[in-house]
RNA sequence: CGGGCUAUGGCUCAGCUUGGUAGAGCGCCGCACUGGGGGUGCGGAGGUCGUAGGUUCAAAUCCUGCUAGCCCGACCA
């Protein structure tokens, strides 16, 4: 490619709107621009980029046996019916008719899809297999955000795992684990793995693959000592035992004039700490009315909620509804001996003595509540949202939290999706059985923005090798005809030799070739000047380290291969 | 969905408070000088000021509705 017919329109300023540095790089190095929220436009660069990370994800997958598929974008409403999933994914899903007014989905992820396909399979003997593509995949977000970081229509490489039984299930969940670290390293992105919520998607087990980042939307506990990390929305913590004193043989009602918050019972004379104290929300958990007790000083996590309950919509109840259910405005609201609202308790409060807590009277507490004698409980679940600093539930190290972009997932689904479209296969000693299904995703846009986010320095974009929009660039600094035939021949010798170098013949000074080169990452960069070919030389420059050395300019392009070749591993 | 902010040329922004000829920098086109880190000068093109309505002799500016975008939160793979 020659610089000067190349389509890169490169910014002095990031537009103001973007605030994520990936975001504002990608978009000022030219390699896309904004349709609309959600939405980009992949310029030449961009998309050079993006194609060399999915092949990267190509090659790994295909690494681990994975055969690539092309599956459509645009599904059967019945499709997603059977799974039930039409209903339970919500507004997330794109919904349009056709012609005819049939109810069509624009995909989200393909796991019904692919399980139609895999409904012919019928024997043990075809068992394992490893299905992917990758595809467009489109979801309504509520909020876009931070470039392509999350967005409404992105690529994803989906794979999904076919095995006889559990043991051949975790054997290719560990492949694909495998697998997605290999992806990272190479891509650059510091990686880890996480335990997680498997929220809408089903299934029993899966691990959410994270990288540290301002920009990311994940709060993840991580212990500094051990290896335990959790998503914020799956992790515990080891609490402290708390010694209460038995209390009275029933609670005593007992009047707190203006008291609203947990923090002026705290206050209050003849309150209590936060700790001694239940927290009751009331929540709508598809539309029940549904009393939630947590610690006076403990947050409630909804996504532990919704995976407790299965619920689908969760809300704050309206003041209205707190009202009419319980007959207090919050401040004083309490659990104490109401059976007319389901109850779910976070488990810190099981065993406590002692509490105090609203008495569904307004300017009224409870003291000396016993939970388990005095609350109803119907259900007690793991409820709330770690806080750093408390303990790691395996070594008691104070744990750290950390925000973190999601890189990647991958799901042991179960049976669930085999089940409901008859994807079964003959044993020998079993008979027909369903197939145990495994789905794996990456989402290519999204791991492109968070390499950038991994890989920049205050001058641009310093890309890995493998995934640079071009290995290397021979920049021209006279467009005379010493410079040109010294670059042309670079040039061609780069080319020959499998290097993917652009030729910057454009009639600009220096300093605009140099910035435009460092802002869009170009890993190597020969300068071929009349400085240099004085004395037969050229400068090569490496982006990563900044260092500048000369070679003789008929050595040059074996210095720019060997670079390649090494930093391609 | 709740809260906040924004919308003026391709990009970044000023102008709005106090209504009166639409501006700057960068980018773009031409010419000249220049030529190893976003150079200089001269000349030029390019804007229904998001949109619809209202107030007014007069609206980028004041008022109202709408739309779009961004940020925080909720939610989400």
């Amino acid at each position: 490619m020659r610089w000067s017919k190349l389509f890169t329109p490169t910014l002095r300023d990031a537009p103001g709107d973007a605030v994520a540095p990936s975001h504002k790089l990608l978009v000022r190095g030219g390699f896309m621009r904004q349709l609309h929220a959600g939405h980009y436009s992949m310029l030449p660069l961009g998309w050079k980029v993006h194609q060399k990370v999915a092949q990267i994800v190509r090659e790994e997958i295909d690494g681990i046996g994975g055969q690539e598929f092309l599956l459509p974008t645009m599904h059967p409403a019945e499709i997603w019916q059977a799974s039930g999933r039409w209903d339970t994914m919500g507004e997330i899903m794109f919904r349009l008719e056709d012609r005819r007014g049939n109810a069509t989905a624009l995909g989200i992820t393909h796991e019904e899809i692919f399980a139609t396909v895999a409904s012919e399979l019928s024997s043990y003997k075809q068992l394992p297999q490893i299905w992917y593509h990758i595809q467009t995949k489109f979801r309504d977000e509520a909020r876009p955000k931070s470039g392509l970081l999350r967005v409404r229509e992105f690529h994803m490489k989906d794979s999904y795992s076919f095995d006889v039984d559990e043991a051949g299930l975790d054997a290719n969940f560990d492949l694909h684990d495998a697998a997605y670290r290999r992806i990272f390293a190479r891509l650059g992105i510091p990686s880890f793995g996480v335990q997680a919520s498997s929220g809408a998607m089903g299934g029993n087990d899966s691990v959410e693959f994270m990288t540290p980042s301002d920009a990311g939307e994940d709060d993840v506990i991580r212990c500094p000592q051990c290896d335990y990390s959790a998503n914020i929305e799956k992790g515990t913590s080891a609490l402290p035992k708390m010694d209460d004193e038995p209390g009275p043989d029933a609670p005593e009602r007992f009047d707190t004039p203006g008291v609203r918050t947990i923090k002026a019972l705290e206050e209050f004379d003849g309150g209590a700490p936060a700790d001694r104290q239940l927290k009751t929300l009331v929540m709508s958990l598809d539309d029940v009315i549904t009393l939630v007790v947590v610690r006076g000083d403990h947050q409630l996590n909804t996504q532990k909620l919704a995976d407790v309950t299965g619920a689908i919509t969760i809300r704050p109840a309206e003041l209205e509804e707190t009202v009419a259910a319980l007959g207090a405005k919050p401040g004083s609201l309490g659990a104490v001996g109401v059976t007319d609202h389901p109850i779910i308790m976070d488990e810190a409060l099981r065993g406590r003595t002692n509490m105090t807590t609203g008495a569904n009277t307004d300017d009224v507490h409870y003291r000396g509540v016993s939970v388990e004698r005095d609350v109803p409980v119907g259900q007690w679940a793991d409820l709330r949202e770690v806080q750093a600093g408390e303990p790691c539930p395996n070594c008691g190290t104070a744990l750290t939290i950390v925000r973190c972009i999601e890189i990647g997932h991958i799901f042991k689904l179960g049976t669930k999706y085999a089940e409901v479209f008859g994807v079964k296969v003959s044993t020998p000693d079993a008979g027909d059985v369903p197939v145990v299904m495994g789905s794996y995703g990456i989402g290519i846009g999204r791991n492109m923005a968070a390499s950038a986010e991994a890989n920049h320095d205050d001058k641009g974009l310093v890309w890995p090798v493998e995934i640079a929009p071009y290995e290397a660039v021979i920049t021209l600094m006279r467009l005379d005809d010493e410079c040109t035939a010294a670059g042309e021949k670079l040039y061609d010798d780069l080319r020959a030799a499998g290097v993917d170098v652009i030729l910057d013949d454009r009639d600009a000074r220096a300093g605009v070739k140099f910035a435009d080169a460092e802002l869009i990452g170009i890993p190597f960069r020969l300068t071929i000047g009349p400085r240099g070919l004085k004395n037969g030389s050229a400068e090569f420059h490496t982006r990563a380290t900044g260092e500048t050395v000369d070679v003789s300019i008929d050595t040059a392009a074996a210095a720019v291969w060997e670079a390649v070749s090494a930093a391609k591993g």
